[in-house]
DNA sequence: CGCCAGTTTTGCGCTATGTCAAAGTGCTGG
DNA sequence: CCAGCACTTTGACATAGCGCAAAACTGGCG
C-alpha cells in the first residue's frame, strides 16, 4: 500500500497529511500546509481490518478520529439484540466527537480502514496554540446534527419507501461531495445494516429494493453500488410528494 | 411581571443577568458575573404568546436565542401535513444555533416565553474578545446531539410503550436538573405534539397513557403534569428490559 | 470449477399501530 | 356559572411492516 509508505515517513520532516485524501475534512482543513506536522505530532495512524471495532459504547472517551479510508459504522444497542446505526461515515468524517466521558455509541470497520486518532489532551494544546481550531470541531458537531435531524423526520414520519429513498440520495450525495458520480450510491454495508439505521428488518429493506428495481428507479452494480436512475422522482418520493408508479404500469 | 421590571432596567448600568432564571445557562455561565454587561449588550428581549412561532422553517438564521422563560417546541414538515417535533426545549435551552444559512425546523412557543435573542454578528464580536466563549457553543451543539441520538434509538427500535416511557422519564429528568421533583413530568404540550415527537399518532400516545394509568406506573395532576410512581421500573420498561405488568394482574 | 457459508430474496400469516368516528372532559371567556 | 371549543379518550376496523421459514443468490476457496 502506497499509504504505508507514507505514513512510515512520519517524523521526517516529511507528513503524510499533504497526499491524505481526508485533507479537505473539517478538522485538518482548518491548517495551513505549513502548520500540518503541528497537527500530525499528535496523530496516531490506526488501521482496521473490516468487522472490526474500533470503539465500544461506554469506553472512556479519550480520542477523536479522522477516517482517511474505508467506512465505518455508529451504532447503539437496547438491551436485547436491538440495534440502531446511528451513522454510516467515510473519509474526511470523524468519530468520537462529544463532551460527555464516555462514548455513547460504538464504532466498526465497515471495510478495511485508516484513520488518525488524536487523544484529546493533544487536541486540547492544539486549541490554544491556533484560534479558530476550535470553530472548525462546532462545524463538525453540526453537521453531525443537521445529518441526525434528517434522521430522526425519516424515523419518526416517513415509510419503508420514503425511508429507502432517503438513505439512498443521502449516500449518492456524499458520493458526489467526494468527486464521485451522484447518480452512483456505494453500499458498503449489509441490508440488516441499512435495515438497523432506517428503524426497519432485513426483510422490508430487501422487498423495497426489489419494488424500486420493478419500478426501474435504480439498477443494482454488483452487491455494493446501486445506480440512480431517475434521482429527481427519487427525491420527490423521499420527500413523501409521490407514491410509487412505475414507467411500465405501476409494477406494485 | 417582576421581570419586566428587570428587563427595561438595561442599559441603567444593572443587567437582569444576574436574577435571570437562565444564568446558569451553557452560553450565558461562560461569562463572570463583571461581565454580563458585555454579553447582555448583544442581547434583545422577546416575547412570545402561546402558540405564537419565532422561527419558520427557511428563514435566515441570523439570530441565536436563550429561552428565559416558558417552553418552546422545535419542528419539520415532510411536504403533506406530517409533522416531526426535534425537541421541546425550556429554561436555559438555547434555539437556533446552526451553521447553516438558514433554519431547517421552525420553533413555536407552548406557553408564553421570554428569551434573549442574540445576533450572529454580535456572537461573532463576543468570540473574539472572551475565548473560551466558543467553547460553550461546541457545548450546547453537542448536547443537542447527545438528545437527539437518543430520539433516533426510540424512533428506530423502540415500541410505543418504550417511547412513551422514554419521554416522560428526559421530562422527568430535566425537571429534575433545573430543580424540581424528579418524579414529576411536566407536559406543556399536547398529546399531538408528543405523537409528532415520538412518530406515534395521538391515539396511540392516549392509549399508552392509559395503559401506564391503569398499571400503576403514572399518575396525572392536572393536564400538564404527570406523577412517576416508580420510575425505575419505567426505566426498565423504557429500556426495552421489561414488559407491563400491573401490580394488580397485568390490566393489560 | 464447483461447493459452502453468508447474504439476500420471496412467501405467508400476524400484530402493533394507524385511521376513522363518536363520546367524554375540562378550560376559558362571556 | 354556564356555553362553547379544543383537547382527550375510547372503540371498531384496516394495513404496513414484522417474524418465521424456505428458497435463491453470491463470492471466496479448495
Amino acid at each position: 500500500m502506497a499509504d504505508d509508505r507514507t505514513i512510515s515517513a512520519r517524523g521526517g520532516g516529511q507528513v503524510p497529511c499533504l497526499s491524505c485524501a481526508a485533507r479537505a475534512s473539517l478538522l485538518c482543513s482548518g491548517m495551513q500546509d505549513a502548520d500540518l506536522p503541528a497537527l500530525y505530532a499528535h496523530a496516531r495512524p490506526i488501521r482496521l481490518k473490516r468487522g472490526q471495532p474500533l470503539i465500544m459504547e461506554g469506553d472512556e472517551a479519550e480520542r477523536v478520529y479522522n477516517v482517511r479510508a474505508g467506512h465505518m459504522m455508529l451504532s447503539r444497542l437496547v438491551e436485547d439484540g436491538r440495534r440502531q446505526v446511528l451513522a454510516f461515515i467515510g473519509i474526511g468524517d470523524y468519530v468520537g466527537h462529544t463532551v460527555a466521558p464516555v462514548y455513547s455509541f460504538s464504532a466498526e470497520a465497515l471495510s478495511d480502514v485508516l484513520l488518525c486518532g488524536f487523544e484529546r489532551s493533544g487536541l486540547e494544546t492544539l486549541i490554544g496554540q491556533y484560534p479558530g481550531f476550535e470553530r472548525q470541531f462546532r462545524r463538525m458537531t453540526t453537521v453531525i446534527l443537521e445529518d441526525s435531524l434528517d434522521l430522526i423526520v425519516a424515523l419518526g414520519r416517513k415509510n419503508a419507501l420514503e425511508r429507502l429513498c432517503s438513505f439512498l440520495l443521502l449516500m449518492a450525495n456524499r458520493e458526489r461531495r467526494r468527486g464521485g458520480d451522484a447518480d452512483i450510491a456505494p453500499l458498503p454495508m449489509t441490508r440488516a445494516d441499512i435495515a438497523d439505521f432506517l428503524g426497519l428488518t432485513l426483510e422490508t429493506v430487501s422487498r423495497t429494493f426489489s419494488r424500486l428495481k420493478r419500478a426501474g428507479l435504480i439498477v443494482t452494480e454488483g452487491a455494493d453500488r446501486v445506480r440512480l436512475v431517475d434521482p429527481v422522482r427519487m427525491a420527490a418520493i423521499a420527500e413523501g410528494g409521490q407514491a410509487l408508479t412505475g414507467p411500465v404500469a405501476d409494477p406494485l
